[in-house]
DNA sequence: GTAGATTCGGAACCGGAGTTCCGGTTCATC
DNA sequence: GATGAACCGGAACTCCGGTTCCGAATCTAC
């Protein structure tokens, strides 16, 4: 795609960047729901040339959710980089909470009913999963997660939050009360600071 | 709307029936999403008739999503029937989740992108939230749910199972992390019998 | 500066799904 | 069992939003 990229004309290429950015803000502020439409017209386009640069909506809108994982991965290396193996996946998760909060788009992309086929996004995907499972393992050998906890279990969590966050729900809340059912220290074992890490806000 | 019950000619009440059935199991199935001529060739009618008992798709489908809620609350009050508070509650809760499971439309409902105008159903959920609040409060007060939870957290949790409901999520994994969050007894007070209320599967 | 290819614009097209409409049918009543 | 009202059926209509198409505009190369 760096190929292609550099024999775009110097036009479409920075249209290209427009349509992206366009359908970037106004998919994460609406998930799908959207019209191509308005898409262009945000780009200041007309929709054929939303069509020359993506075979269709759903390419739009992959590729849009193939950034943001990117974007995830990234947060998720800075994370790993901690010393702290808990800091570590505190960051992880409330970086990748922090992230999806207000992009509707990645949310819709995660709990709608979806599943197969959701582009060529699994590569990302998996690069995100692998770092997640480092880190998961991390916390874990260091007795800061229990010690049966997985890597899945990470997806179930961020999928709760992620539920709560549409409308009233308040989702730092919820992760607060789930923090508190995944911490370390098998039975007899105390964890070492049991309540309050962060702020609950009720 | 019993007396309007009464007036309605035999047939029509009769398909009234078979329309409310056809469209619960056909939504429940797929959530929204099915079209109304399924739904109507589903109950052996045409679509005419449907429109005949109800202004619209929403209406219908707020028809729907009400009988559930009454469903619930039929749950609930049987749950709070029980006299251990903990046993209560997890009754409450896993009734509710295990029947939200194969309901998809239901869990479209609270989980989609709606909360304005879901017909007249506040009254139903208003109903539920009463006796989730008593129940709530009275497992708090037997010291078997921590001292700050909420019935609001009720919702947090739910929801939270729900969104792992849909693919391949274990949402009884993750409803069983979320216990070990919530358990009573403040720091220092043991839990009565911390791990494994319920075989976690996995 | 011009040729030729690439890209753009946006009106027109198209299919899908909710909704309407009215002639035909069924039910309740006398 | 006849009459009128209530109800049913489903083809046709409408609206909406994604997609196509092609003449016009723009860019790059010579």
């Amino acid at each position: 795609m760096t190929a292609s990229e550099r024999s775009l004309r110097a036009d479409a290429r920075r249209n290209r960047e427009s349509v992206l950015d366009a359908a970037g803000e106004l998919f994460a502020q609406r998930g799908d729901g959207v019209q191509m439409d308005e898409i262009a017209e945000r780009a200041g386009l007309g929709v054929g040339t939303l069509y020359r640069h993506f075979a269709d909506k759903r390419a739009l809108l992959a590729a849009i959710i193939g950034r943001r994982f990117e974007a995830m991965t990234g947060l998720a290396s800075s994370a790993e980089a901690l010393e702290d193996p808990w800091a570590a996946f505190e960051a992880l998760l409330y970086g990748y909470l922090e992230s999806a909060e207000p992009d509707a788009a990645f949310r819709f992309a995660l709990l709608g009913p979806h599943e197969p086929t959701w582009g060529d996004i699994d590569e990302q995907k998996t690069a995100f999963s692998a770092i997640v499972e480092r880190i998961v393992r991390r916390a874990v050998a260091a007795g800061r997660l229990r010690a049966d906890f997985r890597a899945d279990d990470f997806v179930l969590i961020t999928r709760g939050a992620m539920a709560n966050m549409a409308g009233s729900g308040n989702w730092r809340r919820h992760v607060a009360l789930q923090l508190e059912g995944i911490r370390g220290g098998s039975p007899g074992d105390a964890p070492p600071d049991a309540r309050s890490e962060r702020p609950s806000e009720v």
